[in-house]
DNA sequence: GATTCGTGGGT
DNA sequence: TACCCAAGAAT
């Protein structure tokens, strides 16, 4: 099951052990449309006033604030998104160019290749829905980089449909509010999706205000790291609050960084996402001298960052590496092979 | 189900 | 400083 498409008609039951009494289910039932009220309330008076909740916004920006989202903080969003619709304000006018140009629009918003599938699904929205955003769960997740969270949340926000919307913010409140842990599981769980899709207020409108205010309270108030319980619309319900707060019960275990493919491929990224020509291999894969030598960075044209290929070669990444690197690029088609060497698509 | 895939600000 | 982690998706 699905969280997006697993909208069950039946009415909202409260997560948890379930009780054969018909009074404990209705006083659940009561407790639950309280928090809804309550949270919907919160967040109408709270919510961030961000660009792509404007009731002016289209389906189109709302589509690509998600995605640019994925794994990305607002701030560091906010511009990128305002100059992307800038651009291209419609899946067509996207469409209409090289995926190169969605790369390098990208800027260091991270994880480039959601720029390719955002052009291919751009793409595929003029070739299969008319150039205009597709309102279902279904034909959302059918696009290039839609996901499940994504598809819902797009059909949720964008077009208003009831669909239960599953993020790692509002795992994270589930998981403090009813669960009474500081954590969500590492992976999303079947019983998660379950208690999430009977969580969902049955009224239609209410369960998009529902959807956000959740997401928003994760994301403003019940952070992973330092929560501001004070700051809290439902403190008074959360089990974790009742608990006293108890300690995650596992330690996340982070990403590795330093001396990964993952930051070999970015360095390469950047060197062409700042080039207007080809580059050429060897300056990809072989250091040059007075670079490795130690040559002065800070030469580097001052609008440039710290020199693109200067942080590159500056890894020391192993030839071996580096030829890899460049090779999963090639193989994703976030970069291709010409004459004069190695380009972003055009 | 476990891995891979970027980036930079906060603590 | 080193680590955490942010509106996930695809394989």
């Amino acid at each position: 099951m699905t969280p997006g498409s697993a909208t069950s008609p039946g009415p909202a039951r409260p997560a948890g052990r379930t009780s054969s009494l018909p009074q404990d289910r209705l006083a659940r039932d009561l407790q639950v449309r309280d928090l809804h009220l309550r949270l919907t309330d919160w967040f109408a008076e709270a919510a961030r006033d961000l660009p792509w909740r404007d009731p002016g916004c289209s389906p189109w920006g709302i589509l690509v604030s998600e995605v640019m989202l994925q794994q990305t903080p607002v701030v560091r969003v906010l511009p990128v998104w305002r100059e992307w619709l800038d651009r291209w304000p419609s899946p067509a006018s996207l469409a209409a160019e090289p995926s190169g140009a969605a790369v390098r629009h990208w800027g260091r918003l991270g994880y480039p290749r959601r720029a390719l599938r955002l052009h291919a699904a751009a793409a595929a929205i003029v070739a299969q829905h008319g150039g205009a955003v597709p309102s279902t769960y279904d034909e959302l997740l059918s696009l290039p980089g839609i996901g499940t969270y994504t598809a819902a949340a797009v059909a949720s926000f964008a077009f208003g449909r009831r669909e239960t919307v599953v993020d790692t913010n509002i795992r994270r409140v589930h998981a403090r509010l009813f669960g009474g842990a500081a954590l969500p599981a590492p992976a999303l769980t079947a019983a998660e999706t379950k208690r999430a899709v009977e969580l969902l207020p049955d009224d239609t409108a209410l369960s998009v205000r529902w959807n956000a205010g959740v997401m928003e309270l994760g994301a403003v108030v019940c952070t992973a790291r330092n929560p501001l319980c004070d700051a809290c619309p439902v403190r008074d319900a959360c089990a974790w609050v009742a608990a006293g707060r108890p300690a995650p019960e596992y330690v996340p275990k982070g990403q590795a960084w330093a001396g990964t493919d993952r930051q070999v491929r970015g360095a390469i990224v950047a060197v062409l996402r700042d080039a207007d020509a080809p580059v050429p291999r060897s300056m990809l894969l072989e250091a040059p001298v007075d670079l490795a030598m130690g040559a002065d960075v800070s030469l580097q044209p001052p609008d440039r960052g710290p020199g693109a290929f200067a942080a590159l070669h500056g890894l020391r990444a192993p030839a071996e590496q580096l030829e890899r690197a460049l090779t999963g690029l090639l193989a994703d088609g976030l970069a291709e092979e010409v004459d004069g060497g190695v380009r972003l698509p055009a």
